[in-house]
RNA sequence: GCGCUCGUAGCUCAAUCGGAUAGAGCAUCGGCCUUCUAAGCCGACGGUUGCAGGUUCGAAUCCUGCCGGGCGCGCCA
């Protein structure tokens, strides 16, 4: 309906254009939007006022000459200048009941955008595979999750993508970390370091590792323990003692044995994070490995293109990246002098083999305390004279619990934290999915776990389910009644639809598919969850002021036509964000 | 200190590239169940959009400066 009418604005303009009104050459993106409060008309377009500077004359003149001009449509019933040279349109009702039959056909494909051609690719979560999921995690995967289905509604083709941080320094010391514990099993006077991973995770990998391999990887662990630097418990420094624990178990044990450690680690950890997400909802495409990087070439690929390109240059023992010369605040190191590659220097190679693999845009969704990372990536993405603006990084703040009006405490390392998994079981997937995309991604947020457990119409959740649930009852009710619903009869009727209630409930519906187009091209899937809310007003709102099932079969099918029709939309939003539609509460 | 970001009703948040009278929920107060689920509905109360300027037909939104919160400023990942 938009395009349409924005058609007949374009229409309208270039007879302006040619009476001489408007210069030939003024340009305006014809903006149509939802009309907002009473008498404002279904849609409006603030085209006139646009046009007053450019034409010289007045918005309200123009606006005038405008609606003169506009060709007459089948839908529009009348138009009026409103306000300041506001143009508001008005629908005739035939149109607007069409909606309703245009959503019982088209049932879980209503909404869903024609296909755009576009390849997005969404990178998110990607949390170190150190230990479970938390819940800070969770914002992410919810939120990364839903603008996926939503890019996908919108038409999009989609890529789901976990980058595996499965190199560098924490693997070492998870793997470490492991080892102590299983050495622990056999020798319980072993100590743990101040910087290993403490979580109970840690036993169990260990534990497993025993179970499969037996002795396998037992070494001395006097040998390990014997003249390491001090640990900060010791009075000296863990990050020293940490590194020099791993050096020291990695000679013991030998590469292969090493290895095979780091590696069992690795699976359990990241096998426990696949399924936590599966169980969450979310699934992806491909987990991409950052040790592929390198084992395949792939950062020596970026890294010559940049040197190539005379963006790198050697200082301090160190390699370095010019990437102020691409708006980044300082240079930064991607070789270190010891010869190490940086995670920056894979990193770069991720996004060049992003931009490689032909993606339209690539979207990172990042935890927000990431944010000082952008500039450094988006450098590189110019110094590869890619158009920069391919890469979209989202940043997702983080979620603050609240449990009885009190602020839960957490942090990763001590094993101190809620997982994902923990407030699943407390919660519900369904409560936990939508808190967490209730709000702007940017916007903090306070994660009350008392209201999304309330079965209450606090709960938005509730909320918007039982109006899904309430008409799936009306259905039950009918039966119980003896009573019966030709459909066929009802979209012959559907002019009967004719209270405020109805109407109302019309105009929302036909709002979707805009609604999925806008949040999904503005990443914003919280557009949703407030459109779902006020559909269910809409409804319980109409439930409580008319009967549904009466006597008089025309109204009765009509109704009915239109609260199925009602019931698809709340389908179809709550799978867009991955909640379930109950049929009973 | 520098940079990024956010400040909207008592609380939590909306407000479609700058649009018409800034909207919801919660809380508070008052109504509605012999009638399709009261997990619901209706009404009332509640605002100088942090402060001060600027830009224009028009600003919560854009610009500048303050004030306040969060985050980031490693040859860590």
């Amino acid at each position: 309906m938009k395009k349409q009418l924005a058609e007949l604005v374009h229409r309208a303009l270039e007879q302006l254009k040619a009476d001489g009104i408007l210069p030939a050459d003024a340009v305006v993106d014809v903006q149509i939007e939802r009309g907002r409060g009473e008498g404002h008309g279904d849609f409006a377009t603030n085209t006139a006022m646009r046009l007053a500077k450019p034409a010289g004359r007045p918005p309200r003149e123009l606006a005038q000459a405008l609606v003169e001009a506009l060709p007459a449509h089948e839908h529009v019933e009348r138009v009026e200048v409103a306000g300041p040279g506001f143009i508001n349109f008005f629908i005739s009702p035939d149109a607007a009941f069409a909606v309703v039959s245009e959503i019982l056909d088209a049932a879980e494909h209503f909404g869903r955008g024609e296909p755009t051609g576009q390849r997005i690719m969404v990178e998110f979560v990607s949390a170190n595979p150190t230990g479970p999921l938390h819940v800070g995690h969770g914002r992410g995967a919810a939120y990364g999750g839903t603008l996926c289905n939503l890019l996908t509604a919108a038409g999009h083709q989609v890529h789901r993508e976990y980058y595996v941080n499965d190199a560098g320094r924490q693997m070492d010391i998870l793997a470490a970390s492991v080892l102590i514990r299983y050495l622990q099993l056999f020798d319980t006077d072993l100590r743990f370091p101040d910087n290993g991973y403490r979580g109970d995770y840690i036993h169990a990998i260990a534990g497993d590792l025993r179970a499969r391999d037996g002795e396998a990887y037992r070494i001395d662990s006097a040998a390990l323990a014997a003249g390491l630097p001090a640990d900060a418990s010791e009075g000296g420094d863990k990050e020293k003692h940490i590194d020099a624990v791993v050096r020291r178990a990695r000679e013991l044990l030998g590469e292969e044995r090493y290895q095979a450690v780091h590696q069992a680690a690795l699976d359990a950890i990241l096998g426990d994070i696949r399924d936590d997400l599966a169980a969450f909802g979310v699934d992806y495409d491909e987990w991409f490995s950052e040790r592929s990087l390198t084992d395949t070439g792939a950062v020596d690929h970026a890294l010559g293109k940049l040197r190539e390109a005379g963006h790198l240059y050697e200082a301090e023992g160190a390699l370095w990246f010019r990437s102020s010369e691409f708006g980044d605040e300082k240079d930064r190191v991607v070789r270190r002098a010891d010869g190490a590659i940086t995670y920056f220097a894979s990193d770069i190679a991720y996004h060049l083999n992003k931009l490689e693999r032909g993606f339209d845009t690539c979207i990172d969704v990042w935890g927000a305390d990431h944010h000082g990372y952008v500039p450094r990536v988006r450098a590189a993405i110019r110094a590869f004279d890619a158009d920069d603006s391919r890469l979209e990084v989202r940043l997702v703040q983080f979620a603050i619990l609240y449990q009885g009006g009190e602020r839960l405490q957490m942090s990763t390392r001590s094993g101190e934290f809620v997982t994902l998994r923990e407030l699943r079981e407390e919660v519900g997937g369904d409560a936990a999915r939508f808190f967490y995309v209730m709000r702007k991604p940017e916007q903090h947020l306070d994660f009350d776990l008392d209201l999304a457990k309330s079965e209450s119409s606090d709960n938005p959740v509730y909320y918007i389910q039982y109006a899904h649930a309430r008409i799936c009852s009306v259905l039950r009710q009918m039966a119980e009644k003896g009573l019966t619903h030709d459909a066929e009869h009802g979209r012959a009727n559907l002019s009967r639809l004719t209270e405020s209630h109805e109407q109302d409930l019309l105009t929302s519906l036909a709002k979707y598919p805009e609604l999925v187009e806008s949040a999904a091209a503005a990443r914003e899937p919280h557009q949703l969850a407030h459109y779902l809310r006020e559909l269910a007003n809409g409804f319980h709102t109409y439930y409580n002021a008319h009967t549904f099932l009466t006597d008089e079969p025309a109204l009765r099918d009509a109704r009915l036509n239109l609260i199925l029709a009602t019931r698809q939309v709340i389908r179809n939003g709550l799978d867009i964000l991955g909640v379930s539609a109950p049929e009973t509460m």
